[in-house]
RNA sequence: GCGGAAUUGGUGAAGUGGUUAACACGCCGGAUUGUGGCUCCGGUAUGCAUGAGUUCGAUCCUCAUAUUUCGCCCCA
């Protein structure tokens, strides 16, 4: 047997039913807020996330999907969505005119890591992107629409963490009064985070291992290296979350694993045992940099993306999905009913009822079966005696009343019932 | 990349080194000679993740592989 590459998970049966209701809300979304659509390639040119991302982040340097195509290009499966909009934002000239532009994606994502719960390699995130807009009401705004989407979808427990990372100097400033403080330290620190005071210091705000040690629990604050301007800015931010009725705490530690973020960063956290330790749902944050890094015109953005898979492992917790009902169930037992069937099938679809019949030879029995497995409101039960008088039985079935219908009439009926 | 656990039908699962692998749900058929969802009866794994080994004999022991899962790392 054949089976599915590991890290992969086919969406069916109920799965199917929480994905189709979240991408349902989530194109309600973003037609409210007035983002478009946007699609691109799932794979792009591996130079792209090597400059976007961040040559030494880890998603980069250990987890992409490369590959050379029978021409030899290098090319690499997206491990995230930003870059491929950025790209997309330059490369059609789209920076010339009605600014900013607000996009939205859902699409695959892949990433070479171990799966897990909540972590898959090949995996679906839906994001926004909106390029062209330095104002801290944006930054709200992008944090408060997941969030309002969450609500809606049911999610009670959620946790909105925000941070400023300021600006390049400003992070400048702030690496080496950590490293300047953490140095005497150095020898306490876990074996990552002695690797990670030489790469990213950073980084080390948010280690697992370290995180309730005393060394730790008096780092210097990002917050407090930062210009007036970037405060002013992060105050701003702040007060419009308030207007908008976001529940958040600003987590000085927030540091985030790709490179080009800068000023707001913020996650979406959602508590429950079901997501264990992949409890994080949606992240994003500002990058100012990131479209003139990738030779654009400079270009204020902010972004963020939302893992669907654990929003779909979430859901187990709200209440059962309810399966789409079927409009109408016709049921039949010979050769001449079953004509009778095929063709009534046909009417009643084309008059936009939805409809179904058995197709494996079922006894009668089992087809009321498969009728209520269907939710069918409706049940046509052909018989040939009442047939040759041109009438067919029609019976519903919630209250179980039957009724002849003329067969001329049927469609009719069937239609302004059903 | 490192360490732990798991893998029996459509599903939930019990079980044993030796004839036909419990039980339940589901599904299919019948009782009900064309109107069901109750009841009763019957059927439903030539196989216990895959491959190899030990053995007279393995689903059960050993090893390898795959997948899943928990923690680390990282992230959505």
């Amino acid at each position: 047997m054949i089976t599915k590459p590991k890290g992969t998970y086919d969406v069916i049966e109920k799965e199917a039913l929480k994905l189709q209701k979240i991408n349902r809300l989530i194109e309600f979304y973003c037609n409210t807020y007035n983002y478009d659509f946007i699609r691109t390639p799932i794979f792009e040119s591996r130079e792209l996330f090597h400059r976007a991302v961040g040559d030494e982040t880890d998603i980069v340097t250990k987890e992409t999907y490369d590959f050379k195509d029978r021409s030899e290009r290098e090319l690499t499966l997206r491990p995230e969505g930003t870059a491929g909009v950025v790209r997309s934002f330059i490369e059609n000239k789209l920076y010339g005119s009605n600014l900013p532009r607000k996009f939205y994606y859902t699409g695959t994502m892949y990433r070479y890591e171990r799966p897990g719960n909540g972590r898959n390699r090949e995996f679906t995130q839906f994001g926004v992107e909106i390029l062209g807009s330095n104002d801290p009401l944006i930054d709200a705004e992008i944090i408060s629409m997941p969030y309002n989407l969450f609500q809606d979808l049911g999610f009670k427990d959620l946790i909105v963490k925000i941070n400023n990372l300021g600006t390049k100097e400003d992070r400048e400033n702030y690496k080496r009064a950590l490293k300047e403080y953490l140095s005497p330290h150095i020898h306490e620190l876990c074996e990552d985070c002695k690797r990670r005071y030489e790469t990213n210091p950073l980084r080390i705000l948010d280690c697992k291992v370290d995180q309730d040690t005393e060394i730790l629990k008096n780092v210097p604050n990002i917050l407090d290296y930062q210009s007036e301007e970037s405060k002013t800015r992060f105050n701003k931010v702040k007060e419009y979350l308030n207007f908008l009725e976001v529940d958040y705490e600003v987590d000085s530690k927030l540091v985030r694993g790709l490179d080009y973020y800068d000023f707001t960063v913020f996650e979406i956290v959602l508590e429950t045992e079901i997501l264990g330790g992949a409890s994080t749902i949606a992240a994003g944050g500002r990058y100012n940099s990131l479209v003139e890094n990738l030779d654009g015109p400079k270009t204020p953005c902010i972004g963020f993306a939302c893992g669907l898979e654990r929003i779909m492992l979430a859901m187990d917790e709200l209440e059962e999905i309810e399966k789409r009902a079927l409009d109408c169930y016709i049921l039949y037992v010979n050769e001449e009913e079953k004509l009778k069937a095929m063709m009534l099938a046909q009417d009643l679809r084309i008059s936009g009822v939805s409809v179904d019949y058995d197709t494996t030879g079922r006894s009668l029995k089992s087809q009321f079966k498969e009728a209520d497995r269907n939710l069918a409101r409706l049940l046509i039960i052909l018989n040939s005696e009442d047939l040759k008088k041109g009438l067919i039985n029609v019976k519903d079935n919630l209250t179980k009343e039957e009724i002849k219908i003329d067969e001329n009439e049927i469609i009719d009926y069937i239609v302004s019932n059903g």
